[in-house]
RNA sequence: GGUGCGGUAGUUCAGAUGGUUAGAAUACCGGCCUGUCACGCCGGGGGUCACGGGUUCGAAACCCGUCCGCACCGCCA
């Protein structure tokens, strides 16, 4: 059938006899030769079809965009005048000698030399995989997929497939269910995590798990988020945090040595508290110079009470922030409005004021439409809290705490952006541990900020009833630039302290039993210590192609709604069916 | 559930403030061309302006609703 691949050929082909097969790529009839840009998954090379061979060059003028074709022919080295630099074959080319046409084609809905809409690109995926740039990414998920069985088996992890089909657990993100034929009435969740199955593992005595699953999460979407998504599920016993933090460092070295041959250094750690403080998010981009500086003491004496007490409720805390702006004084003041009424609109952010310092490292301009009375001595200070030089811009936010955090990470997200403080080739990975082990919702209500599995820090029974809001968690994300890469804990082994956080968050010890009953179960019978984490497959394929989208990792992936326009799903069911379930 | 942007030829897009027959590029069809390489030149066909309603003498444009795509908020233990 075929010798060689178009893209692999080159000068030591010279001469030789190839049968090559894909599709054309383009095509340029000169009356008297013919070109044609052949392409398979290698790549392209040049074919040529001359006129003398009467009977070829008729079908070969016949050859449209997108046929599929076999070709047989010489491969000749071209002159130095015709060489193409742009493709990888342009100093040879193919004199025809025989072409087989095994599918004409009809003009496709995706066009090869610009960017096509995202429902035309998922509409007609198999059309849109043939362009090289999608596929490659879809070649580098594959290295890197088998770079983590090969490092994972070489730590002596070894793999194991838990269920997909299991069961339903209202806690956390809502599930995808599947009606039981058999079992009327009844119903098998999709998993959204293999996390019961191996701590359950870990009970067996199988020391070091690990495996690349799908998840499924019933959720909204984003950019970075697929209804479906592969995660790499990694559990030991007999292990602290440090160890797994370990194992997944050299994972990640691993993988960004040989694929993008870059090589970290020791990844730092901060706590979730400190996260916030410096960068108003547990998901800092730290390739972003800018950090957030609070101004509570500085600013104390000003008159802000008056405006808190105006706009906030009386249990929410307030936080004074500001960040400084390099060489700020670029930025149009149209802009920093646009910004500042953007974050009133959708967060109602209270109070902003802007601080343009000028040659003498004071103050030059600052707009102050608000009651506060800042002086002259209260601006140097704020300059020297930020580290502010001349031209800098200074933006202090006021206002509850979380929102504050919120507006300010944007802000900083989008003006580095802007101005081109953030160095798109660098990866920069972080360690976020320390997060609280519980949130209050809005109803007062207790819920766990990683999953209710996880180790207090705390081990004072009595303490953790009293302040549950206090409770630190053994857990650890890893980020790399502003994206949450993974995600882990040391779980719970106790009994005892199991039972009182599902307790906390109001799990009764029916719904406990009837939900985890088999797991606390398990838990009777000699549970190790043991530690684990999970890393997004897709997100980290994203950081290695440097896309802006997961859906571009994924080969056939899902709109924002979750449909797929191409099979067009999820669709309605037959009335036979339907029965079939439901009676 | 909410906010914002968008939906015009097979495809990518342009169509100020409403006004003759809705344009361009590319793809497609026909012709010319021996070194092109996203070949070039000449000619041609191709539109339910997402869908439904409304305002108007007149709507691709304005208004309302629906559907779809994208980004974001809520959500994602």
């Amino acid at each position: 059938m075929r010798t060689h691949y178009c893209g692999e050929l080159n000068e030591t082909n010279i001469n030789e006899l190839v049968n090559l097969c894909g599709w054309v790529h383009s095509h340029r009839n000169l009356s008297k030769i013919l070109f044609l840009n052949m392409r398979d998954w290698s790549g392209i090379v040049q074919i040529t079809f001359l006129k003398k061979d009467k009977k070829l060059f008729q079908q070969a003028k016949k050859l449209k965009n997108e046929f599929c074709i076999k070709i047989s022919g010489i491969v000749k080295k071209r002159n130095l005048k015709n060489e193409n630099k742009l493709i990888k074959t342009g100093s040879i080319e193919i004199i025809a000698k025989k072409l087989t046409i095994i599918n004409v084609s009809e003009p496709i809905p995706i066009d090869n030399h610009t960017t096509n809409s995202e429902d035309i690109f998922l509409k007609y995926r198999y059309l849109a995989l043939r362009k090289s740039e999608l596929f490659k990414k879809l070649k580098i998920r594959s290295q890197t997929v088998l770079l983590i069985h090969k490092f994972m088996q070489s730590n002596k992890f070894i793999q194991i497939e838990t269920p997909i089909l299991t069961k339903v657990t209202p806690e956390g993100a809502r599930n995808y269910l599947i009606p039981s034929r058999i079992h009327k009435k009844k119903f098998y969740a999709l998993s959204q995590s293999p996390q019961l199955f191996k701590q359950l593992l870990m009970i067996s005595g199988i020391d070091k798990y690990y495996q690349i699953t799908k998840c499924f999460r019933d959720e909204d979407l984003r950019s970075d988020r697929q209804p479906e998504f592969s995660q790499v599920d990694i559990e030991a016993a007999f292990v602290n945090e440090e160890k797994i933090q370990k194992i997944v460092e050299n994972l990640i070295s691993f993988i960004w040595l040989k694929i993008k041959n870059v090589t970290f250094n020791k990844i730092k750690k901060i706590s979730f508290k400190k996260a916030m403080k410096n960068y108003g998010t547990d998901k800092p981009d730290l390739r972003n110079p800018m950090k957030l500086f609070d101004l509570k003491d500085i600013l104390k004496e000003i008159k802000y009470i008056d405006v808190i007490k105006k706009n906030a409720q009386s249990t929410e805390k307030i936080r004074i922030a500001a960040i400084c702006i390099p060489n700020g004084i670029v930025l149009k003041e149209n802009k920093i409005k646009t910004l500042k009424k953007e974050s009133e609109k959708k967060y109602g952010c209270y109070e902003l004021i802007t601080i343009l310092v000028n040659e003498k490292n004071s103050l030059v301009n600052y707009d102050l439409n608000n009651s506060l009375n800042i002086n002259k001595q209260i601006i140097s200070k704020i300059i020297k809290k930020v580290n502010a030089k001349p031209k800098d811009l200074i933006i202090i936010f006021i206002g509850v705490t979380k929102i504050v955090n919120n507006v300010l990470n944007r802000f900083k997200t989008k003006i580095g952006k802007k101005l081109n403080l953030i160095n798109p080739e660098i990866f920069y990975p972080i360690w976020i541990t320390d997060f609280p082990m519980f949130k209050k919702e809005k109803n007062g209500k207790f819920c766990c900020l990683h999953h209710p599995f996880t180790q207090p820090k705390c081990s004072n029974i009595e303490q953790m009833k009293s302040e549950p809001d206090k409770i630190i968690s053994k857990s650890y994300d890893l980020v790399i630039n502003g994206y949450e890469i993974a995600g882990g804990s040391v779980r719970n082994h106790n009994f005892e302290v199991q039972k009182i956080i599902f307790n906390l968050i109001g799990m009764s010890e029916k719904e406990q039993l009837k939900k985890f009953g088999f797991f606390l179960e398990a838990f009777k019978y000699g549970t190790p210590i043991h530690a684990g984490i999970a890393l997004g497959l897709d997100r980290i394929i994203m950081l290695l192609t440097n896309s802006s989208s997961i859906r571009d990792t994924i080969a056939f992936p899902k709109t924002t709604s979750a449909i797929c326009p191409m099979t067009d799903s999820p669709n309605y069911i037959s009335k036979i069916l339907k029965k079939e379930i439901c009676s």
